[in-house]
DNA sequence: AAAACTATCAACCGCATGCGC
DNA sequence: AGCGCATGCGGTTGATAGTTT
């Protein structure tokens, strides 16, 4: 037997939402809060499905929602997120507040992509692109990842970043053997693929998102080197960016979820910060 | 002024995942 | 363990606004 539906089809709107229908939406969950998408598309009296609503009201009614262009520096944080972590927009969107992982899905590939292919950098694996395609005018990658891809069997290498740093290899870019400079479309498999989602994906999951259980009950990845380093690249900056407002006292070390004080160290890993936590 | 083209983004769709029974 | 349901996620589509010819 196979799964109901999620709504009667015959029986819902489908297309642009109306404001009567938003006014509808925003004031049921004003009343009863979120969730119960099945059954609230009825209860509020709406002829949509509950897949429908909760789009709605994620990406566009939420009263949290930062509208407007994206800020230099929350570019940069996407870049960066998505060398780490791929097309999780999701994840991504947990970093940035106000942000939704639609609007960055958007964004990315209507801006950041042409941006990236302009550096002279693949928006796919975030390496250089071959020499035909990186002019001499090109800006310097902001992401430069030197080392080759480690072959799939193996744990992931840590690569080099432009200032130095080691970074975690981009997520969707595991079966790649080696950087490819190509500028395909066809986006190389999903890490889920070849790897229990519980392993490595424990790291992408954990960075900066509120403590939800699903999220830390998960957080298993704890090679201490690796580990000290995500904790590095998430440390917040000196001056806090307002691009990333979670940023919350108490916290706990993201790979030892150890419980730290303000600038206090890691015993274990001796990583600084990790796991923002919202009061 | 109008047609053609391009960019943007809200919304949809199918699948994956988690959970309760 | 297996099933069904609810929810979440990422890829894709399509309407529309903006720009160019």
């Amino acid at each position: 037997m196979g799964r109901s539906p999620c709504c009667e089809k015959s029986h819902t709107n489908k297309g642009a939402w109306t404001k009567e229908e938003d006014q509808r939406l925003i004031n049921y969950i004003r009343l009863h809060g979120e969730g119960s998408w099945r059954s609230l598309p009825k209860a509020a009296g709406l002829l949509r499905c509950g897949k429908s609503c909760r789009l709605r009201w994620i990406n566009y009614l939420r009263p949290d929602l930062k509208r407007g262009n994206f800020t230099e520096e929350e570019d940069e944080i996407i870049i960066k997120l998505h060398s780490l972590l791929g097309n999780k927009w999701s994840s991504i969107a947990a970093r940035l507040s106000g942000r939704t992982d639609n609007e960055i899905k958007n964004y990315w590939n209507t801006h950041i992509k042409r941006k990236l292919i302009s550096r002279g950098i693949d928006p796919q694996t975030h390496c250089p692109l071959d020499g035909s395609a990186t002019s001499n005018t090109t800006k310097a990658p902001s992401l430069d990842f030197r080392n080759p891809a480690p072959p799939s069997s193996e744990k992931p290498t840590l690569l080099i970043n432009e200032a130095g740093n080691k970074c975690m290899p981009p997520a969707d870019s595991s079966n790649d053997t080696k950087c490819n400079s190509s500028t395909t479309e066809e986006a190389p498999p999903p890490l889920e693929q070849n790897t229990p989602r519980a392993n490595a994906i424990d790291l992408e999951l954990s960075i900066g998102l509120p403590s939800q259980s699903k999220f830390k009950k998960t957080a298993s990845f704890n090679s201490s080197a690796v580990s000290k380093l995500f904790c590095d690249f998430l440390q917040p900056a000196e001056t806090p960016s307002p691009a990333m407002p979670l940023v919350a006292w108490p916290i706990m070390c993201f790979c030892c979820q150890l419980g730290l004080q303000k600038g206090q160290l890691c015993r274990n890993c001796q990583g600084r910060t990790g796991l923002y936590r919202y009061c």
